[in-house]
DNA sequence: TTGTACGCGTTATCAA
DNA sequence: TTGATAACGCGTACAA
């Protein structure tokens, strides 16, 4: 079944089928009704491959996802796809490992599956030195800033990591807690683990608390790593008092592994994670942390893409705002600790 | 950049670039040679729309979720991806509302997109009775049984949501509770949720306990609704001492609402989730659940798609065995209760 | 082993 | 307002 035997069957010519399948003007009422008729009757569709093909265009957008255990990676994932499908693009989504190189991977997709666009959903700076020259469309990374890597097809939507980490910080501190570990990502592939890092230390410095090495432990964002990265900072720190974790899900797997040494939550060991998900709110205790918008994230990006893809403006890189959320996690050092 | 300049290029004809790209034999080693390297110099990739256009073969395999709060079908979906990309096909998500009508997006897509199969993560057999006959493509339906539907293009691949559902109230039963709450899905749209229903009353029969509707409170498998049902039920009947939620993530808005009226899980009431996420066992009380093989679900559904798009075997109907994970949010109902 | 030429289903051009 | 026809880039009969 294809737009000649439409054609046929309502008598018209191929062109005219194509303009009303279109919704283009210059076609006679008479014409568009019978076709529509035709068209209806027979369950027809337009071919994509081939009209893609005519016209130069491609399957979608897709979307890169870096680390699916993430889960505000997953509301962000949800937001993008409503968004995408309100725009008639298809969307096409690829995981790749955390370890993995996720611009290797969007070269590959590039090649067999033609996207408009790309969006990356996390990602290590270094895979985007070696590898994003030999991309052509328009890409946004998210929750990874992209502005000093330069690149006139790629723009970014991300959170003030460093600034957001430093009120984490801000907030243990102001409970009295100065022996504080972290749980964070991997500092040397993860831009936004290292600009959270940077917080911290910055936070530090100003509170006069020695950054130490000691205390920090890294760990994959998710369940298991966050509980395996907080066991071996119990065993390397026992004398920590409050724990900053990069990532909900690593606070949450944190969380267990406290509680499975016998110690609470937070009267033993404050945690405050770090993206605000959903669930934070529905545990106990409630999980203080900072709530980054997914929401506006998705949106945000979704917009430059958009601009990108019709050619409007260049590439920009956004921060969005984010929020603090006290929970239930963190509480003031007992005096006597 | 087509295989044309690659000829050219190269000084080899189109078809000889064709061969070589698709790594068939009858090709000299030295143009194989010769054309890779040109081919590698210039990053060309082959057309994918004008492939599949010739190839009358499409996109890839579509997946159609209905509730992406759902956080089982977020691992399974995980999963389903990775395997997925195994075979090379591109893998296109669609996110459904609750609500929508799967089967008509569905066949939006396949008119649009052309996929190769589709697999359907949730669906409401009503929007398969209605529209399901359109759709020419192999699918897979997950988590609800497709066998009574009897399309011969409609696999599914579930769990025994009714034996399942039976063990929990089992459980409860044997610590000693009478007096159960169920947290639904809604019965008349979702099958799951009517099995899982039908499981508790064959449960409730054996042990002579009334199946009072008046503790039966539906609510779609999400934190919140499983919060606000939680609520109404409490409103309703007080007195319960347990309660079933039909999804893990019902059961921890449910805990979260239990907890807001001052009451204690388990001591007060007892709560065993169903499908086994991964998260329930960092959660403290760690989740009482019947564990779904999300693992097993995705592989399977993956097996019987592409056995059906090669056109080997028809329609199978596949029941993954659960397991009873006996967590800690459940207890013995107290003596003097 | 290699090359020529055609057609997949659509849209765009141009003439009617 | 309409229609014939030429591309789009690829795979593949068929010929060499």
């Amino acid at each position: 079944m294809t737009i000649k035997d439409i054609a046929r069957e309502s008598g018209y010519g191929v062109t005219t089928v194509s303009r009303v399948l279109n919704g283009q003007p210059k076609v006679s009422e008479k014409a568009r009704e019978k076709i529509m008729d035709v068209v209806r009757r027979t369950d027809f569709h337009l071919n994509s491959n081939a009209k893609r093909l005519k016209q130069q265009s491609s399957t979608g957008i897709a979307v890169v996802v870096k680390g699916s255990k993430n889960m505000l990676f997953l509301s962000i994932l949800e937001r993008l796809q409503s968004l995408i499908a309100e725009t008639g693009y298809a969307f096409i989504i690829n995981y790749v490992d955390e370890g993995a190189d996720e611009v290797t991977e969007a070269r590959r997709i590039c090649g067999e599956l033609r996207p408009e666009g790309i969006i990356f959903l996390g990602g290590d700076h270094e895979n985007f030195k070696r590898s994003f020259a030999g991309i052509g469309v328009p890409c946004v990374l998210l929750t990874s800033s992209a502005r000093e890597l330069g690149f006139p097809n790629l723009s970014s939507v991300t959170t003030d990591d460093a600034f957001a980490a430093e009120c984490a910080i801000d907030h243990l501190v102001a409970l009295g807690h100065r022996n504080i570990g972290i749980l964070g990502g991997y500092v040397e592939s993860s831009y936004p683990a290292a600009r959270r890092y940077v917080g911290c230390v910055r936070a530090f410095e100003r509170y006069s608390i020695s950054a130490d090495k000691s205390r920090v432990v890294a760990a994959k964002f998710s369940l298991n790593d966050g509980y395996a990265a907080m066991e071996r900072l119990l065993d390397k720190r026992p004398d920590i008092t409050a724990v900053f974790a990069m990532s909900d899900v690593t606070a949450i797997g944190a969380i267990r592994a406290i509680r499975d040494r016998g110690l609470r939550v937070p009267e033993d060991i404050s945690v405050v994670g770090f993206d605000g998900i959903e669930l934070g709110a529905y545990l106990t205790p409630k999980l203080t942390t900072v709530r980054q918008d997914g929401e506006a994230i998705a949106a945000r990006s979704v917009r430059l893409l958009l601009d990108a893809i019709r050619g409007e403006g260049g590439s920009a890189h956004e921060v969005i705002p984010f929020r603090f959320f006290d929970g239930e996690s963190a509480t003031r050092l007992a005096e006597d600790a």
